[in-house]
DNA sequence: TGTACATCAGTGAACGCGCGTTCACTGATGTAC
DNA sequence: TGTACATCAGTGAACGCGCGTTCACTGATGTAC
């Protein structure tokens, strides 16, 4: 091994993240050792101080890396999109299959760790939750049908967008990727967004 | 005291239920103690052995009772049931309000344990809610609108207003009962399920 | 390029603590006669 | 009604174990000259 010193420390950073998001998949951060992530990263307890100060200051790393996956599934679904509704519906859900799939274990420890987790991790998930109600917000004021729409309803449809797509991905987290099941929670999924967005085109606000 | 030793005994266990409830709402069940919750209870620890044979079969009859007050909820929905869409609307939120009020710790539960509990009551947890569901998808169908739907597509409406109501339920349990918060919360319950309903009378299945 | 010193990721022993579980027990309540 | 025995909720000591954290350390890498 040629690498540098820095270059060796973020490796073992890494490790520790990631044996800490493999482990923790089978309850939760808060049942989770120091202890255990050393022993499955291979390194002695107390190394894991040069790199952490305790396991809540590695969840909050989690947390960031797990917001990061979900930020690029928001920027995938708004570059997928088409431009009739049918087109959307089947690109988000495609899309949303799609990165569950390839980043199974983040989308798994934001379920389990919203409500279960460490207040300051429950605290950072709900913030960025909420930062994707908002961008989301901001396109679908961008749809036909929503031109006369307030501010308060864009977020609320928003916000049952991105609880059923939430409540979607907990499923699809459950499930063996390209199974019968996957297809038909994917469908599932499409008809939602069909049923709420028909409501779309009849909303009036203050009605 | 003139208690039976029955009745002792049931008093203690009763205790050990709430004292369990009550610390797990701190994290979650698989980071609570056996020792924990004697010492909040004042028995010995051993003595809790006379009563569950660990804590997780403790947590199966806390799901078991809080998946009572969740079949209350829907009961008390369907009760107060005006026969306008408005009218359910408004019924069924006011209904929800009052009853995670009053259950607090049970609807907590819940959704900590939903993702986070041991693998059992995970399950336990998931076959209630799609129970619920189920029964939801038999109202649905006795409304004006819905006569020419799918079995499929009701399930899928009604997975998709459990959804809501779960997220709704969610966000109501981690605020002050009475605040203003609370007030836009079932307000915004009540959008969303008017945004959905406005969708029902619109639908066809297979179109 | 070579040397002397500084840095610092990882080591290993040790600590006190809370954990689940075992075991033999106590003494009040319940039951059979 | 009184007595002798059975039941069993709760006790208390003891166990081995994994925990987080402290501390002084090692030795390879990095840096200043």
């Amino acid at each position: 091994m040629t690498d540098t010193r820095v270059e060796r420390k973020e490796r073992t950073r890494r490790a520790i993240l990631d044996a800490a998001l493999a482990l923790s998949g089978e309850s939760t951060l808060v049942a989770l050792s120091l202890r255990q992530v050393a022993k499955e990263v291979g390194i002695v307890p107390t190394a894991f101080y040069r790199h952490f100060a305790s396991i809540e200051e590695l969840g909050l790393a989690l947390v960031d890396e797990a917001l990061d996956t979900l930020r690029v599934l928001l920027r995938e679904i708004r570059r997928s999109a088409g431009h009739d509704y049918r087109d959307i519906i089947d690109g988000s859900v495609a899309v949303l299959v799609e990165q569950v799939r390839a980043h199974h274990a983040h989308f798994g420890f934001i379920a389990r760790e919203r409500f279960a987790g460490p207040t300051a991790v429950r605290q950072a998930i709900e913030r960025g939750i909420e930062l994707c109600e908002r961008e989301l917000a901001v396109d679908l004021s961008h749809l036909p049908g929503t031109d006369r729409w307030s501010d308060q309803d864009l977020r609320t449809l928003s916000a049952l967008i991105v609880g059923a797509m939430v409540t979607t991905a907990e499923r699809l987290v459950a499930v063996e990727p390209g199974s019968a099941v996957e297809l038909r929670i994917a469908d599932t999924a499409r008809t939602q967004l069909r049923m709420m967005l028909i409501g779309v085109q009849r909303w009036r606000s203050n009605s």
